[in-house]
DNA sequence: ACGTGTTATTCTAATCATAGAATAACGAAA
DNA sequence: TTTCGTTATTCTATGATTAGAATAACACGT
């Protein structure tokens, strides 16, 4: 079993019983960020837009805010950027995620000695 | 958005590129520690027997040894317990879950300050 | 022998998730 | 005023997941 054994953990933000915040929409606002716009961000992850909008879309309505400021029309027909609070938010699940990760890898030995 | 914001953390464990364990199997096991079959816990979780198999049949194959030791026939039609294995990697998967559970909750109120 | 309630295994049907199409609106530039 | 590439929104067709049926084997008690 000892084949690079290793754990993977997965967080996600709750607002009292529904799920406001996850994986999913993080990677989307990361790539967002980078493509400036979200139809860019769902493509890169071979993800369809209307998904995307979708999980965006829910996202919000459990956050009560905007995660996307979006533009149409124009030149390059428009585009969408983080909001200040998706900024925010999505900072703040990185490091805590990150952090939790880290915490993960120190702990892990101790709990499954035989396979390190 | 302050309703009650609080983080959720799912641990699953991969030997190499596979998923070997995780959330499903291991509530599986533990409703079989107590229900003594496995039947029985895919009842008692709402889940069809044939999944629950198929569930812990994938994560042996991918574990490379077996979960449960199970019997047929007799009064009571057979049943399965764990094996010392299953047991060990259970019990070392809750403690692990629950110490990064503890940890996860600590450290929240410091990532998202303005939630507490 | 037969009944019983399980494990074991595979197959099919139904449910759910998702991709992709379709349509409208938009505004800058040509 | 037409073209362009996006956002916005809904709908449908497809694909994946899952539940549940079906069947066999098993061994104990009656």
């Amino acid at each position: 079993m000892e084949q690079n054994f290793h754990p993977v953990l997965s967080l996600r933000l709750f607002c009292g019983e529904e799920k406001c915040f996850g994986p999913g929409v993080a990677e989307l606002l990361r790539r967002v960020r980078t493509e400036h716009s979200l139809r860019g961000a769902a493509i890169s992850m071979g993800m369809a837009y209307s998904k995307a909008w979708t999980v965006v879309k829910n996202s919000e309505a459990a956050l009560g805010f905007k995660l996307l400021v979006s533009t149409t029309g124009g030149k390059h027909g428009g585009g969408a950027t983080l909001s200040p609070e998706a900024e925010r938010l999505l900072a703040a699940y990185e490091e805590y995620r990150s952090r939790l990760r880290q915490y993960a890898q120190e702990q892990f030995p101790i709990y499954f000695p035989q396979l390190t």
